[in-house]
Order: structure tokens, then sequence, then C-alpha cells
DNA sequence: TAGATTGTTAATCGATTAACAATC
DNA sequence: TAGATTGTTAATCGATTAACAATC
């Protein structure tokens, strides 16, 4: 009934750096990763890599690190990025178009199946993947042929909600919404909502605490 | 020397939910807000709500809640954003057009001075703003000229660390970095990573904790 | 063996939650 | 006065940090 698994939430938010590092590491031939080397890469303590590395389960060789590969595995694994998960974008507008082109969404295994959007001067045209815009007229039919497990909202504020009832209707289970809403659906519906304005409060906080000292 | 101010990031990254959800209010002529209005908001305990507002140091009225135009002041306070700050953006991609046109960025008195980039096909073309994007050749001297307070960077991560050092050298002391590296600047250099896939892993955790429910 | 690093338990710190008095 | 909500102190919970043994 209720949650067993505890979201350790700074934790998950390291972990795609991670990823990246290793992916340079192994690029570069580095069959070993220690923790040290880690932390240094994301700017943190080396005991936080180390508590880090232990969510997943994966154990080291003391003296040497951890095998770079393995740790890679065991960090997707954790994430749930082991296997491939199919996704949708609605809103082909420039937030739309610079997460299609994110290249770091393979290493999740995200993969665009389908892009829709309202405006009839973008219906049509090929978008970063090969894919082509589509009505969103369109959208209930289409997503009932590809079954997305992910939509991601990019479409403005005022038609958020409608466009992920919609969706839920359909039977989408989980978004990832970049509108600048909270957004209401059934409990079992997940959803993550991306707040632009929450990083640039952060940096602004830190530009007061910096200039007060 | 020491850092004498405390930063409670869940709490700040609250605060722009707040004032989105405070404008609407007194756009609706609404004089007052309570907690619980505003947890409802954004899906947060109310006792949340209360314990950020208290961080902003604004008092309410019992039995009433908090004055709207009176808690937005006292949240752009807390943040910083009652004072308008002048930035540039390095990266005239999709990633940085979105930046560009999003609204909320004026609720944060942040407002773009100039626009940079490499690409000889978008060099004098204008962007979201009524700006001209401007050759990066030049972003020295007009960053001299233009003095910003902060620099957004959504270069390519192979060429964010050396845009980073030559507006380091300019004297730019503060930076909201999208590019996928840690970037190395002095300790006097203010820095705010935004990691995009690390709300994916938030939002593959989520569903593989649902899924095991 | 010596050096380096992981594994694991305990201590600390900060954020969240609870409880209730104070106030309009 | 009764109802609603804020203000403030205390309790809880979880993440971070510290310490040191175990291991290669």
């Amino acid at each position: 009934m209720g949650r067993h698994k505890i979201l350790n939430t700074p934790a998950v938010r390291r972990m795609p750096s991670y990823l990246h590092c290793l992916a340079g590491m192994v690029e570069s031939g580095l069959e070993f990763a220690s923790t040290s080397a880690l932390a240094a890469y994301i700017s943190v303590d080396p005991i936080v890599v180390r508590k880090d590395v232990e969510l997943t389960g994966l154990k080291g060789c003391p003296g040497v690190g951890y095998r770079t590969k393995d740790l890679m595995e065991a960090i997707r694994c954790y994430l749930g990025w082991n296997r491939s998960r199919s996704a949708i974008l609605v809103g082909a507008g420039s937030l739309g178009g610079a997460l299609l082109g994110h290249r770091d969404f393979a290493e999740a295994g995200l993969c665009f199946t389908g892009v829709f959007d309202s405006d009839g001067g973008k219906i049509g045209r090929e978008v970063a993947g090969g894919l082509r815009v589509e009505d969103v007229a369109e959208l209930s039919r289409r997503v009932g042929e590809l079954r997305p497990q992910i939509a991601v909202i990019c479409v403005p504020v005022g038609v958020a909600q409608k466009v992920v009832d919609e969706l839920v209707g359909c039977g989408v289970k989980a978004f990832w919404n970049f509108a600048n809403v909270c957004l209401n659906v059934p409990p079992d519906v997940v959803v993550q909502r991306e707040v632009i304005a929450g990083g640039l409060a952060m940096l602004s906080m830190k530009l007061k605490t910096h200039a007060a000292c």
C-alpha cells in the first residue's frame, strides 16, 4: 500500500553526472574509477560518491575502485535506464526542440517515437531525430498506436492540463512536465515537474550570500 | 570568511512557484493568500509553506493569511529578485532560444542585454526579446561594454570551459550553466549548474517505485 | 608489507513534520 | 465568542559527514 522504497532525491540527481563521467573514462580506456576521481569530476566530497554507489548495490575493489563498466551498469539499473522507454513530445517549440536534440537521453534509454504540435507551420516538418511533427488533433489516435511510456509536456501553460487530461485518458502513466503549472493527475500517474526558474532562484541566492561575504 | 548564511535549497526552489501562484491571485483581485491555498497550488503540505514564508521574514495576519502583494515582495527580496539583473546568453541554439523566450524571467528581474553565437548563419538575426545575435568573437569587447551580472551558458559541452574562462577574465562573476560539464572557476565566482538528465532520473525512479507497488 | 581504497557503523546536521499557543 | 490561520517551539526523519575496520 504505502511507499516501501525511499527516494534519495539528491543522490538520484547526481547519478546522471556519474554516468557522464564514467562514459568519458570508458572512452579513455580506464578500467577502474575511484570515488575520489568521480567526486572531483562533480565537485563533491568523495564520501558522497561512496554513499551514492552504495545505493546501487555495487561492490567495488578495495584499494582499486569500481570497474567503470560495472558501475555504469549498476547506475543504469538503479535508475531503470537499462531498458529503453518510449516517449512522445507534445509541443515542438524551442524547448521541445532542445530536448529532442539532447544527446544524453540515449544514455537514459529514452526514445522519442512521436512529436506533436498545434501549429500548422510546424506540422509535417522534420525535427531532430528524424521524426515529423504531427497534428495534436491526432494525439489520441496516435497515442493508441504508439503506446508511449512517457509524455514530455512542452506546451504553453494554458493548454497543459487539457493535453495531460487527454493523455491520461489514453493510458499514459508518466509525464515529464516543462509547462509552468502543477498538473492534476490520478494517483496512479507519476509526474516530474521541472521549474526552470528554480535554478535561477538558486543562482540568485548564491549571488546574494556571496556578495554578503 | 566562512558562510554565515544557510541556503535551504528545497525552499529556495519552491519560491518561484509561490510567486507564480501569487501573481495569479493578485490578478484575480485576491488580497490575501493562506498557506493552505499556496500549498494546494504546488501540492505540498501547508506547513511547508508556513516554514518557507518564515524564511522571508514576512509576518502574516493570523486567521486571514498573508497579503498577496506583501508576500510577493517578501519573496522577491529574499531571492534578490527585487532588483533587475543584466545577463548575456552565450549559445543561441534551441535551448538558448527557449530561455530567451521564457516569460517568467521578467518576474525574476532578469534582463538579457546580449546574445552571442559562433554560427555565421545566426549572427545578425533577431531573437526573442528584440536582440540581435552577435559574433562570439566579439564577446570580450562587448562584455566590457555591457558588464553583465550573469552569463547564461548554452554552448556545446566542448567549448563551455573555454567560453567561461574568457568571461571570468572579463570580470563576470555568475554563471547559469546548461552545458553538461562542471565548470572550473575561481572561488569568487558562483555557478549554478543545470542537469536536465537529473529530472529524467527522478521521473525514472518514480516510475520504478511506482511500478513496484 | 605498505599504500590505497572500499565497506560499514556511528555521529552530526539540516529539513520536515507535529503540536499548540497566539492572534485576528 | 467561535472559527480560522499564523507564529514558534519541539520532535522526527533523512541526508551528510566522520571514523575506522576490512580488503585488495
